[in-house]
DNA sequence: TCTATTGTCCTAGTTCACTAGAACAATCTG
DNA sequence: CAGATTGTTCTAGTGAACTAGGACAATAGA
């Protein structure tokens, strides 16, 4: 079961944080179609944004594709993202976890890890 | 001079994006203590954004400590953000641009990367 | 069938990000 | 000094995010 975490005060709207942990979930694996997401309820009682906010992130992923939502029983992961493949991601996040490790030793800041990130991505200088 | 790149529509706040990037810029090297931000009215003209938002970003780092405004004459860089040494940072950019050409011929798209650092950084399974 | 659980909708209202446009104040340059 | 450039302030307004609280609808299980 997946655990959200709303950190309100951050500045972005708390529907796009709880969209996101869904989807990254699914990513690296932890929500596969036919799991269950926590229940509206549930996100109201554990995170306390209100009951529309929550939906409206459900009905986001909802037409992403991404899960499907079944009055009664609850809301379901439908489709992947990514590839997941646990055989293909274990390796590659071992190797991360090593150059992590790496860079914390040389005094970087998890900041400075995603900003490096971000410029290798983006494609170096730019 | 940096450039900033403002995306309306992803949901979060404008002023947000400016201040981070400007973070970044100082994580990463390329804006150093002394350096001169680009002029509100260029951030205007550039990324389209009002001069108020604009504003916020650069007094929410003025009130970080990071730069310092200085009427007529513009923002400069005040503070150092990160451990910045080229010296420690060519090497360590170069080991994760290896890592990333290997997970991204392995399949994986850039926000599958994302959330697989995400993931280790904030300790595995968490 | 009955009941609890679940998603869904509705109305009303508040707060905040952002826009628009104008004006002022300090500094630099010639 | 004069003019351009820069940061700063102000007022007014729009729209979106979010809250609050209630009610309805479909499903699952006993």
């Amino acid at each position: 079961m997946v655990e959200f975490h709303v950190d309100r005060g951050s500045g972005f709207p708390a529907y796009l944080q709880l969209g996101q942990q869904v989807r990254e979930a699914m990513r690296l694996g932890w929500l596969q179609p036919g799991d269950r997401l926590p229940t509206v309820r549930d996100v109201v009682a554990t995170s306390g944004v209100n009951a529309n906010t929550v939906l409206k992130a459900y009905r986001e992923l909802e037409l992403a594709g991404l899960v499907e939502a079944r009055q009664g029983s609850g809301t379901f992961v439908k489709g992947t993202l990514g590839s997941a493949a646990p055989e293909v991601l274990d390796p590659l996040r071992e190797g991360l976890a090593k150059w992590v490790a790496e860079a914390r030793s040389a005094g970087l800041e998890d900041e400075d890890i995603y900003a490096l990130l971000r410029e290798v991505l983006s494609g170096g200088a730019q």
